[in-house]
RNA sequence: GGUCCCAUCGUCUAGAGGCCUAGGACAAGACCCUCUCAAGGUUUAAACACGGGUUCGAAUCCCGUUGGGAUCACCA
C-alpha cells in the first residue's frame, strides 16, 4: 500500500506541472488502496501570498481532485494526522529539534548574513564548493559555555543539522524513475530550524513524512540534488526514509532552448489559463497523464471511453526526461474528449464553464435551453462519427452565434458567384424550400435546382466542359449557407435550417441582397 | 565552475544485444469520400546527437565529446 502526498507552498497560483505531480501521486496511491494526503508548506512567512492556499484547493476541486486527508479549505481540515498546514506543526518540530540539539545532531550556529556571504565569496575565488561545511562551520564544535554566554547575551541564532557524511564518499541513493543514482555523500550543515522558528523544508519534509506515514514520496525533479541530504537525515535520526521519485518538469521551448515552464513569464504555468480558455479539466487530465507515461496512449486506444482513473500507471514507466507542452496535441486530446460528451452533457459542461467565465453566454444558455441543446446535439447525438471541432468552450459561443438573430450577419462578397447569379439562385430556391421535407429529400432538391440553373452535379464534371457550367453545386449550396450562416463552412445545412426554424429560415432567405 | 540528470521523426514516445528495412500518436503533405466544414478511410515525408570501443551482431552495453536540463539560500 501506497501512502503519497501532496506539499505545495501558498506562494501563487497553482502550476500546471502540480497538476501532473499531483494526479501522479493520487494515482500511485489509490490504485494500491493507500491513500493520498495534501500538505502546506507554508514556513516560508515572506514569499507566503495571502489567500493561495484556498486558491490551490479550489484549483484542485475544479480539476475533480480530492485528497484523502488534508486540508478542505483554507481553516478546514480532515484526517488523523494533522494539522496540515506546517505553520500549525511548530511544535513538532521543535520537539524534533530538540531532540537532535540532545543526540548532538545539531547545533545552533550564531553566523549573521554578512558572515555567510563571506564565507560564500572566499569559497567562490578560491574554487570550492558553497556551503557551510568543513572548516567553514564555525559553530559546529563552538564550546559549550560560548554557546551559554552568546545565547546569554540574546544573539539571534538558527538550528544547524551537524552533517555526519563525507563529500569524498560516493554511494548510490534510489530514484523510482532513475534507478540508482551515484552522489557524494552530503557535509553541509544545513539550516532545519530558521530564526523565526520555523523550520526548512528540508526538515520538515523528515518530520512530516515520518509522522504522516508518507511511503512514497513522489516530487519534482529540483528535488534530486538534495537527496543525499535528505536519506542522511532520516538516517541519523533513525526514520526509516521513503521512496523517492524524481519527475521531470514540464516544459517549453523559448528561443530554441528548452526551459521549465515558469510562474512569472508563461501564462500557461497557471492552471487557471485551462479553466479559462475552457479545456475540459479531463483532456487537460488526460493530456498531462499522456506525457508524463507513454504507456498510457495504448492504454487510451484500447479503453476509448474509460475515465484516466482506470488506467494503472508504472513508476518505471514515468517520463525521465522532460516533455515540452504541446498545445496541438492538448487540442487533440480535447477535441477527442469533448467529441465523447451528448449534447446534454455538453451541455452541462459548457454551462458551468459561462457561469464563471462568460456570464453572458451562461444567461443565454439557460434562457434557451432546449435551443442550445440542439444546436449542440448536430452531428453528435445518435451518430456514428460525432463532429470533432469542439475543443475548448471559449470557442464555442463563436462557433454556434449565426443562431442567434443578433449575432448573425453575411457579406455578399462572400459569395462563390456573381451577385447576379446568387440572386437568381435563391429566388428558384425560394420557391422550393419546404421546410417540412425530411432530410432526404433536401440535398436532392438542391441538386436538382442547380442542374436546372446551369450548374455541374460535381466537380469533376466541371473540370471536364468548365465553360459549360455556372459553378456546381457546390457553389450553389454555399449561397445558400451564407444566407442562411452567415460563412462558407457550417454543420449539415438541413439540420441548421430545421434548428432555425421555418420563420427565421424563411427571413435569411429573403434577406435583401 | 562543482555535483547530478537527460539525449530516437517537428512534438510526445515504443524500444531491456538479433524480433528494427526503427513502430505508434499529434502536427504536416497527397489521395479517396463529400454540398462546405468537421470527421472517416488510404497514404507520403520525417529520427537513433557525434566519435571511439565491447560483440559474430549495438538505438540498446562501456568510454569520451557535444548539446540540453536541474541544483549549489535562514525559498520551497
Amino acid at each position: 500500500m501506497i501512502v503519497t502526498r501532496f506539499a505545495p507552498s501558498p506562494t501563487g497560483f497553482l502550476h500546471i506541472g502540480a497538476i501532473s505531480t499531483c494526479q501522479i501521486n493520487e494515482k500511485l496511491a489509490h490504485q494500491s488502496g493507500g491513500k493520498i494526503l495534501l500538505r502546506i508548506e507554508d514556513t516560508d512567512t515572506k514569499r507566503e501570498v495571502e489567500g493561495t492556499t484556498s486558491l490551490i484547493i479550489e484549483a484542485f476541486k475544479k480539476f475533480n481532485m480530492f485528497f484523502d486527508e488534508g486540508p478542505i479549505s483554507d481553516t478546514e481540515e480532515t484526517g488523523e494526522y494533522g494539522p496540515y498546514f506546517q505553520s500549525q506543526r511548530k511544535d513538532i518540530y521543535l520537539s524534533g529539534v530538540k531532540y537532535l540539539l540532545e543526540q548532538d545532531w545539531a547545533y545552533p550556529c550564531f553566523s549573521t548574513e554578512e558572515e555567510l556571504d563571506a564565507i560564500r565569496k572566499e569559497q567562490t575565488v578560491l574554487k570550492f564548493r558553497t556551503g557551510y561545511y568543513g572548516k567553514w562551520a564555525k559553530y559546529r564544535n563552538f564550546p559549550e559555555e560560548m554557546v551559554e554566554k552568546y545565547l546569554d547575551e540574546g544573539r539571534p541564532y538558527i538550528i544547524r543539522f551537524k552533517s555526519n557524511g563525507d563529500w569524498n564518499n560516493k554511494r548510490y541513493f534510489d530514484d523510482g524513475i532513475r534507478g540508482k543514482v551515484s552522489m557524494p555523500e552530503n557535509d553541509i550543515d544545513i539550516v532545519i530550524l530558521k530564526s523565526d522558528g520555523l523550520p526548512t523544508y528540508h526538515f520538515a519534509h523528515v518530520i512530516d513524512d515520518h509522522f504522516m506515514g508518507t511511503t512514497h514520496v513522489i516530487r519534482s525533479d529540483e528535488w534530486l540534488a538534495s537527496l543525499p541530504l535528505h536519506v542522511q537525515m532520516f538516517e541519523t535520526i533513525g526514520f526509516e526514509a521513503p521512496k523517492y521519485v524524481h519527475l521531470s518538469p514540464i516544459q517549453k521551448l523559448d528561443d530554441g532552448n528548452r526551459r521549465k515552464l515558469s510562474k512569472r513569464k508563461d501564462p500557461e504555468a497557471n492552471v487557471e489559463f485551462y479553466l479559462q480558455e475552457g479545456y475540459p479539466v479531463e483532456a487537460v487530465k488526460e493530456y498531462l497523464m499522456n506525457i508524463a507515461n507513454s504507456d498510457f496512449e495504448e492504454f487510451r486506444k484500447a479503453n476509448p471511453i474509460n475515465a484516466v482513473e482506470k488506467f494503472e500507471l508504472k513508476i518505471d514507466k514515468l517520463n525521465n526526461s522532460g516533455a515540452l507542452l504541446d498545445f496541438l496535441k492538448l487540442d487533440s486530446v480535447a477535441k477527442e474528449y469533448i467529441s465523447t460528451l451528448s449534447s446534454s452533457e455538453l451541455y452541462d459542461k459548457l454551462l458551468n464553464w459561462a457561469k464563471e467565465y462568460d456570464t453572458a453566454f451562461a444567461e443565454v444558455m439557460k434562457n434557451e435551453e432546449a435551443y442550445l441543446k440542439s444546436i449542440l446535439a448536430i452531428e453528435r447525438d445518435g451518430v456514428e462519427k460525432v463532429r470533432k471541432d469542439f475543443y475548448i468552450y471559449s470557442k464555442i459561443k463563436d462557433e454556434v452565434s449565426y443562431f442567434f438573430k443578433d449575432k448573425f450577419s453575411f457579406d455578399v462578397k462572400d459569395f462563390p458567384v456573381s451577385l447576379e447569379n446568387a440572386r437568381e439562385l435563391v429566388e428558384a430556391y425560394k420557391n422550393l424550400y419546404v421546410h417540412e421535407d425530411v432530410k432526404e429529400n433536401w440535398f436532392p432538391k438542391v441538386k436538382d435546382l442547380a442542374e436546372k440553373l446551369g450548374y455541374a452535379k460535381n466537380p469533376k464534371e466541371l473540370a471536364k466542359t468548365p465553360e459549360a457550367y455556372k459553378g456546381t453545386v457546390a457553389d450553389v449550396a454555399c449561397v445558400i449557407r451564407i444566407l442562411i450562416t452567415g460563412r462558407a463552412q457550417s454543420p449539415d445545412l438541413y439540420t441548421v435550417m430545421q434548428i432555425l426554424g421555418k420563420e427565421e429560415t424563411l427571413k435569411r432567405l429573403n434577406a435583401k441582397i
